[in-house]
DNA sequence: CTGAAAGCGCTTACAG
DNA sequence: CTGAAAGCGCTTACAG
């Protein structure tokens, strides 16, 4: 018997099942070639010693650590805590453990930091989060470190199996047609961020449905904005006090989105009586803002679940996945415009 | 010379440095048992090599990762994620990382999950965010496993190598001084959870400046909340309904206060014209609800910051600090009660 | 299908 | 102040 003060180690199991060493190591590294008898045989052994291989002689032998790595550009905390819980949720009852690291995109030396970073900790794989998922650099970046990757974002930049992706474009279609429907015509667009791709997918989405619906958009209901509260403010006010005030405005996200419900309220505009308003993210903010907000909401931590599943157990059925799809959320910041 | 295309080993730096393998783990180890010529020469080989000590392997041979762990319950998302900027901070351009590991404190295994956790994963030590952090089962936990820890809150429940604490007390009696100040006398509060040390902390500073002052606090003036938005609208609802309304609200934190924003609202209260309210943490929404919130603001990003250095580096200064006072961020929804 | 030997890249007693 | 040997707990070729 092993020293009962002691967790057990892979010489333990080998003693005690009467087998070499490396035939527990196949046990735990399910190899294919073995009996059913000397499995089952080291496998009775493990459970009763309560034997955990130890990640950290793994990793040195395989020259890979069990970690999964989450890199990101905090676009939005709510989002990356999100995505958290779902690699958690995925990475439950497991070896793996995750490890973040923000980055700041506009770093010069960004590449080279990274190339550092998973150098040093030879990470299992990693997933990286909008706008840094965007940087096809990077992922090539971990393809040649012999690194697994996923991406996240608002479409398809990478193969099923270095993608996860909601649909923005087609959600912000929908969010416009919901307008529409109501009797909008004069419907406003604040874009999110030059270089962003979900800024481009919902722009795009947006006049895509607008062109579908016969509906003009003049440059004076088009606003730029950064995804930063203060950038909807501006742009809602730009948009208000054009001539031809729209009767609502779709904000890229829910942070410029409550940047325009001040920009209305400043110039006593009701909400929706005067003015609807849709965002996009589903954050805390919409639902507790008022009135509370109608707004896009996308499957974040599903979505970090999957990309984290992708890279650990690529054979399980939800690692298949690829494509989530959002949901309008309706709640009272819109209503039919007044007549 | 090594060759060039595999990254140096210890083995590579002692050869070139004519010394042995230990010399050179006792200057990456910064033991003091050298000679001022040896280490100068060691340290130029490692220069030259662009050597860095091989994570995996000190960990396997020290038995303890070079890693740092988060604990947490998820108390706010905007904390948390500013809690791990700060660690960053601290970690930079050093070999830790830091690990994540969300837990539930209501689930009856989290003591032996967490046991676990630092069993397999070694870890150098972790940070502990409230509410758990002030679980002391979880403290003797890591004293038994060798496993360092750092606890953050709202008041010193350890000594100061083991904890980061804001000052919510004081800060809440700094709020309270602000309102009677301005002439307020019938000032209510919203509690947070039972349970949760920063609640009582906030309320003892409520009550200990409302004594202060003379002013009574009828049972009428207090309600209960859990720190969720609804909590807050809900008990916002019970004190304006209050036959003596009060002109002034302290709700345990932002997203509370928050709630009673929507609570004045639905009685048409104007805040601050009618009613005057202070919310605590400073989280974006307190900035982004109209009109913008005045608030309680506490480091988070510095205190994680200095967590993380009691932990790597306890000799640096900052390490030594352990209480992180909090400011009040003064806004807009404070205003002298109307005559 | 199974095993003995060597190795992953460090550190820890133990000497001297 | 410095070093040779053994060890941390696994896996990887290589045999058989």
């Amino acid at each position: 018997m092993p020293k009962s003060n002691k967790t057990p180690t892979i010489n333990d199991v080998a003693r005690l099942a009467g087998v070499s060493k490396k035939t527990v190591s196949r046990v735990i590294n399910r190899s294919a070639l073995l009996s059913e008898d000397t499995r089952t045989k080291v496998e009775a052994v493990i459970a009763e010693l309560g034997y955990v291989p130890n990640p950290q002689a793994r990793a040195l032998a395989l020259r890979r650590n069990f970690l999964l790595g989450l890199l990101h550009d905090n676009p939005n905390a709510q989002t990356v805590l999100k995505v958290q819980e779902g690699v958690l949720d995925a990475i439950r009852d497991t070896e793996f453990a995750l490890v973040v690291r923000p980055v700041d995109r506009h770093s010069p030396t960004l590449i080279e930091d990274i190339r550092h970073f998973l150098e040093l900790q030879r990470l299992y794989g990693v997933l990286i989060l909008p706008p840094i998922s965007e940087n096809d650099a990077l992922a090539e970046l971990c393809l040649e470190m012999g690194c697994g990757y996923v991406r996240m974002g608002s479409a398809m930049l990478d193969d099923a199996d270095h993608m996860v992706a909601s649909n923005d474009r087609e959600m912000v279609e929908a969010a416009v047609d919901h307008l529409v429907e109501l009797g909008h015509r004069r419907i406003a667009l604040i874009e999110g961020p030059k270089g962003f791709r979900s800024a481009h997918e919902r722009r795009e989405g947006f006049l895509a449905a607008m062109a579908r619906h016969g509906l003009v958009v003049p440059d004076s209901a088009r606003a730029p904005g950064t995804y930063r509260f203060e950038s909807g403010l501006e742009a809602a006010g730009l948009l208000l006090d054009a001539s031809e005030r729209p009767t609502a405005i779709f904000a890229s996200n829910d942070e410029m989105a409550s940047g325009a419900f001040h920009a209305a309220r400043q110039r006593n505009l009701r909400v929706p009586d005067d003015l609807s308003i849709i965002g996009f993210d589903d954050s805390p903010i919409a639902a507790h803002i008022w009135p509370p907000m109608t707004t896009v909401g996308w499957p974040v931590r599903e979505m970090g679940r999957a990309a984290a599943l992708k890279l650990i157990a690529p054979a399980e059925e939800v690692a298949g996945e690829s494509r989530f799809p959002a949901r309008l959320v309706k709640r009272q910041s819109v209503a039919p415009p007044k007549a």
